[in-house]
DNA sequence: TTAATTCACTTGCAAATTGCAAGCTATCTG
DNA sequence: CAGATAGCTTGCAATTTGCAAGTGAATTAA
């Protein structure tokens, strides 16, 4: 999805507003994994063809780097850009977020609404 | 996508990761939309239907409650939950970040790999 | 009080994306 | 040289998305 000229939240969104795209970044920034296989691992269990599209959109947003392994020419290594790392605050809010509401129930709390600003 | 017993990353994308949900989210809570019209006329043209899913499935996970417009009765009005205001962090980092990096061209800096940890 | 309008959807259908399994090619290892 | 391994590609069914048109209840205008 292009989205030039809108809100940056939904610029960042025409990248990475996928089911796919910040589980592949969370594992090459947090989980430090470089090599296909080791994304194919996750528990996500994403696909081979969606991993694949995946690390070529990523590479055509520069947001991931690819070079062969010099010593195992037929094993690719995948690395983030700087403009990946400064995914890590997005990741972190996440994960905090993720932490704090996914694991357990909705409580009387959590449905709350929120007050007016 | 139900991530259950996984990281919180992937619990939160579970539910926010696809391509309207942060949209909605965004409007609801900076924009201060509260009703259906209002929320289709976002500059990103969602149409009705996935806007009337993603306010269903909100609603399901404790991010929006609905209620009847007392003065008005064919109207709905939507309302963040704390639960999604406490997803305010997340978009702020992915507004810098999409401030950042989505206006400008990519530039040789973007593209730098990033130091190793 | 009837007609038109508005609001929040729903439906139908085509196009795009996803998910699964199998296969393929180049490199390496025994 | 035979198998194993890494990184894909292909085929196809199922799910999701996007567009346009339509629905029904509530409201406003004539």
């Amino acid at each position: 999805m292009k989205r030039k000229n809108c809100c940056p939240i939904a610029q960042a969104l025409g990248v990475l507003g996928d089911k796919w795209s910040l589980i592949v970044l969370r594992d090459v920034i947090f989980g430090k994994k470089r090599h296909f296989n080791d994304l194919l691992a996750s528990p996500e269990k994403i696909s081979t063809n969606i991993l694949a599209n995946r690390l070529k959109t990523l590479q055509e947003e520069s947001l991931l780097c690819c070079c062969v392994d010099a010593e195992n020419r037929r094993s690719k290594i995948y690395t983030p850009t700087e403009k990946a790392q400064d995914l890590v605050p997005v990741l972190v809010e996440l994960y905090k977020w993720g932490e704090k509401y996914n694991d357990r129930a909705d409580t009387a709390e959590n449905l709350k609404q929120a007050e007016p600003f």
